[in-house]
DNA sequence: CTCCTAAGTCATCGATCGGTGACTTAGACC
DNA sequence: GGTCTAAGTCACCGATCGATGACTTAGGAG
């Protein structure tokens, strides 16, 4: 026997496998019988513990809550530690992407849309816009920026053009700091 | 009846439909009956003219060749045009998004990603890259600014953030100078 | 060792899907 | 009007999916 019988471990590893299923395979791509057998387990059990396909997915990626980086460096260090994150951060075990551009996939999904909005507000504008203070329409700066960044993620690995895919952190560093500049009106640094 | 036998136009009203529905509800969320209840036809005539779902997904979005603005105005107006059209445009019949956007919810189908990136590529990077000229990493600020209009267009409608779901393209024309000029880093007009 | 509860399994259902081949029918041509 | 071809239909297959309920078994408590 691989495991001993634990409840909690067993609905834990569940959650754990279906949020790589479903950020790699997008909710339509993922089978109930995927999950169940990559955490080697009746998938009858699923239902059990979950309810239905559609709940796992809710709780999965609610428990996926993004890694977000804790804004406890200086402001100005926020746009590289961000773009850092979302863009080059290692996201290997969730398919080679954020979780968050992964979670596009599973754009059928009814709970998916809400879900990446709370994610990105909370997770990423809410942080960004202590860099807006000060400008007029500071939401509207905040989350042109975080398209920006989200885009460039995209471009680099749901699309693959050519330049960005290959590029390096230290390729777009000045870029970073310019756009920066530019949406909120000061200088940014980006250097490590 | 309501339409005459005609196979080319048949296979013309069923790959109109299919484009909507691959864009709507993604490639896993459209079934061949699906397409051919909106034309009013058996399923099986799919088949016949078309060989494979996978085929018919191919053939619709090489057909959905993306609408590009041509490089016939002055080039300092195509930022303005570019984000019209993949931002503000109304693409209601691909489900208020534009195709591209819609395009990454097919991202479990092979050809979805090779698609995109040619559409990207030679739809929008290979007019965008005039504004670049002269600066020494041409291609990298080209994808740059794609990826922020695209970034843009999805935060807007695929995730609704709340600031710029609700902007207009009035509010977007300053800070798209403001970027444009970083990026380019000459002065591009944004009033139409 | 026994027993009892909960963790996990098995068999199966009904629906839907992509796909196939035999069939029917519309409509142009003589 | 008959006929022949191609457009379109019908019945059906095998696979897969989400989901259900009855069943089996592990393992701690007494």
């Amino acid at each position: 026997m691989a495991h001993k019988r634990d409840r909690e471990a067993t609905r834990a590893r569940l959650l754990e496998c279906s949020r790589l299923r479903f950020a790699r395979d997008g909710y339509d791509g993922t089978s109930v019988r995927d999950v169940a057998g990559d955490v080697g387990v009746d998938p009858a059990l699923v239902f059990r513990y979950f309810g239905s396909k559609s709940s796992l997915f809710t709780e999965a990626m609610a428990g996926s809550s993004a890694p977000v980086v804790l804004p406890d460096g200086p402001v100005e260090e926020l746009p590289a530690k961000l773009m850092h994150q979302l863009v080059f951060e290692d996201w290997s075990e969730y398919a080679g992407e954020h979780p968050l551009i992964a979670m596009l996939r599973s754009a059928g999904h009814e709970d998916t849309k809400d879900r990446l909005r709370q994610q990105v507000c909370e997770g990423y504008l809410d942080v960004l816009s202590q860099l807006a203070d000060g400008n007029e329409d500071k939401n509207l700066r905040t989350e042109l920026f975080g398209a920006w960044l989200l885009g460039i993620g995209i471009l680099r690995t749901a699309v693959g053009t050519p330049t960005l895919a290959k590029a390096t952190e230290e390729d777009l560093r000045p870029h970073l700091a310019a756009v920066a500049e530019a949406l909120f009106g000061r200088p940014v640094p980006t250097d490590g």
